[in-house]
DNA sequence: CAGTGGTCTAGACCACAAT
DNA sequence: TTGTGGTCTAGACCACTGT
């Protein structure tokens, strides 16, 4: 790793979870001593262990030190992480496979034009896919993009995944994400195909995603089985 | 304000919903000259710059500059930030008030004394309470705290906000949440106070929430009514 | 008081992009 | 080559905590 403050980063996370610090009452060396080890400046260690902060591993109190915040982490179900942008290939444990059940051209409403960022009308793919983990229904996942930012897909790309196809062969950066969290009664199509009652409901997530210019390039709508997926999230006060 | 990246913050951050830099392309001055115009450092302004790219605000191109990110932002549902950690009273924009419906003291089982990082069979309060917005029942929440770490809960405080007697009666921080959401089916309790059908489902918020001291004081289920409330986040790759 | 984290500086050097 | 952001430094001063 040639950055610094993110090898700092890796090296202290590994000793937390190895509990090399859980000896020293959860309490971590002060930063002039992890600066001298680290052989680093105070303003790398901070920012080393700021992230650590933001991550829920740590908290620091001016004046006192810097503690281990045990937290009781993750169990069984597939659990997206408020900081991933990954698609589900990536980001699941078990076999991720896909079914496209839709894969059409149509012109932009007013809703998705906005959300892309552009003109009403302008065409964009809209593709409806049924992703599997372990060969168990998991989410039904309606993605609208623009043709002309994403060129090129084709049913090949879609049954695996579209984010390594932006990434790799178009070499475009995916950098972030709004996302949007709400239950929602399921309808036919997803008791159909998520496998579910009428009473059961989904998580939907609607997401905007941008490329590292900027720009929006997804807009989707996913909806989740409600009892394989969860939504985890670690906020700080600022 | 005394902290200077915060107050550059707040100035950058007025600028931009002033549409101050839409006419230069969404495109902010460079780095120095930010910084010559706010008498900063480099790092201070950095610092600051960074604080609106986790915020969704701009995005940073090495090379290029720094851009706004016009993004679509907020509509009518009660929509709870990432970020947060106010309890509701706090966050929301309507009325809010609160009707306690249940407030016993029990014994912690295992999963209460493991979140909240106490013994089994220490004593907690258990309380459930359903909030409305505006007289509309909003959510139904069941928390546990431990009554060693937050004495001297009674029902006048528990008629407004929990939060604000720890803060400020007790003088405790609140500082950090892990919080876990998911779609769950209702059920009778749920349908009762939150007038749903059987057939509506809620959102679920499992929260842990920590002291700045790295103990968490309180761990709580909030059935949400699932057309009244969704959860926002805005998540960047490092 | 000493010990700790929080902010801020002035400047160096690097990586990347457009020209 | 120039302009831009990204990392890193060495040190200053401040704020808060416990002794």
């Amino acid at each position: 790793m040639k950055l610094k403050y993110k090898s700092i980063c890796e090296e202290i996370t590994r000793r937390i979870y190895d509990g090399i610090y859980k000896e020293s009452n959860n309490k971590l060396p002060d930063e002039i001593s992890l600066c001298k080890e680290f052989l680093c400046s105070r303003m790398t260690m901070k920012k080393a262990l700021d992230i650590l902060v933001m991550d829920g591993l740590i908290y620091r109190k001016q004046g006192q030190g810097t503690f281990i915040l045990e937290n009781n982490l993750n169990d069984a179900k597939v659990c997206v992480l408020d900081r991933e942008l990954q698609g589900l290939t990536k980001s699941s444990q078990g076999k991720a496979t896909a079914k496209v059940l839709e894969f059409q051209l149509m012109f932009a409403n007013e809703d998705i034009a906005n959300n892309l960022n552009i003109e009403v009308n302008s065409p964009v793919y809209n593709i409806l896919r049924l992703r599997y983990i372990n060969d168990l229904p998991y989410v039904l996942e309606r993605t609208y993009m623009s043709t002309i930012l994403i060129p090129g897909i084709n049913l090949e790309i879609l049954d695996k995944s579209i984010y390594e196809y932006i990434e790799f062969t178009l070499n475009l950066k995916i950098v972030s994400a709004q996302k949007i969290l709400r239950a929602d009664c399921s309808n036919e199509q997803d008791q159909k195909y998520l496998e579910l009652t009428p009473e059961e409901p989904v998580l939907e997530v609607v997401q905007t995603a941008y490329l590292d210019n900027g720009v929006p390039f997804e807009y989707s709508f996913s909806r989740h089985r409600y009892n394989r997926f969860e939504f985890s999230s670690f906020s700080v006060r600022r």
